[in-house]
DNA sequence: GTTTTTTTGCAAATCATTTGCATTTGAAAA
DNA sequence: TTTTCAAATGCAAATGATTTGCAAAAAAAC
């Protein structure tokens, strides 16, 4: 019983192109968007659509294998594997640093009990200024 | 000292378009689109443009005045004032709560010890099934 | 190998949002 | 007040990320 490796889900096929997507969405250290897989992909030397790119990130975003997201002044979309999608901005230089151990967890209780949601998810977008920038 | 009432920044006139964008966020119980202030707007007999709307928004939330969000399966943007920026959505009939008293607060010392950021907002949303969906 | 169904690529369409520009309006200055 | 001038608006056109139609290619089923 290993770490859970990627997997296309069931019902869909194995294909070159949604393999590679995935590899890139796994070694990407924080949300990315759907051109970023396409210019990467692109230095591998693997030719792919973007609609091709497009179509799988709407279903693995469906099925729960990646998460949508959008980041303060930008009107594309991010995607990235669900242990990255909470994340601190910096408003000045635009690094972002994934958030682990996501606080907010221990607060599901108490959302539940106060709205009686039956909660499935959830993201949080922080901005601020990073150490880096702090100093400047 | 009172409430502080909306108020239009410094540096920006008074018009009759500026203010009744502000009134219908004020009214509003949580974050809508640009195009459903405009349709609020037409009700009350107001004419305006959409790029008007468009523009002003921009103002707002760049002065701080409202804050922009996304929501799941939705490809437009939502604004809401900063009270209404945390909420809850059903995931099966799209009903949004507000997150009043904010539990994510408590955790700004956490993440600034550990990452270091000086902190200036955040956005959280929460996707769950409402009471009412959890019976059918 | 053949059939069946899914997936892809490409080009065209969509649609929320942005922008250029002429006109109107707010408010500072006279 | 009236004048003055930058800021704001409306309208139409442009933009650009995302979506979609359709024919060809590829995967899984038979
Ligand atoms: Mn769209
Ligand atoms: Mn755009
Ligand atoms: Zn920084
Ligand atoms: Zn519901």
């Amino acid at each position: 019983m290993g770490e859970q490796k990627l997997f296309i889900p069931k019902g869909y096929r194995k294909t070159k192109q949604r393999e590679s997507i995935l590899k890139v969405l796994e070694r990407a250290e924080y949300p990315i968007t759907a051109e970023h897989i396409f210019m990467e992909l692109k230095n591998d030397g693997i030719d792919i659509s973007l609609s091709t790119i497009y179509r799988n990130l709407e279903m693995l975003t469906k099925e729960g294998l990646t998460v949508k997201s959008y980041m303060m002044n930008e009107d594309k979309a991010r995607y990235a594997l669900p242990d990255k999608k909470n994340y601190l901005v910096c408003e000045k230089c635009g690094k972002i640093v994934i958030i682990d151990n996501c606080p907010f967890d221990k607060f599901k209780e108490e959302l539940i009990e106060v709205h009686g949601f039956d909660i499935t998810g959830h993201s949080i977008e922080v901005y601020g200024i990073c150490p880096e920038c702090q100093k400047k």
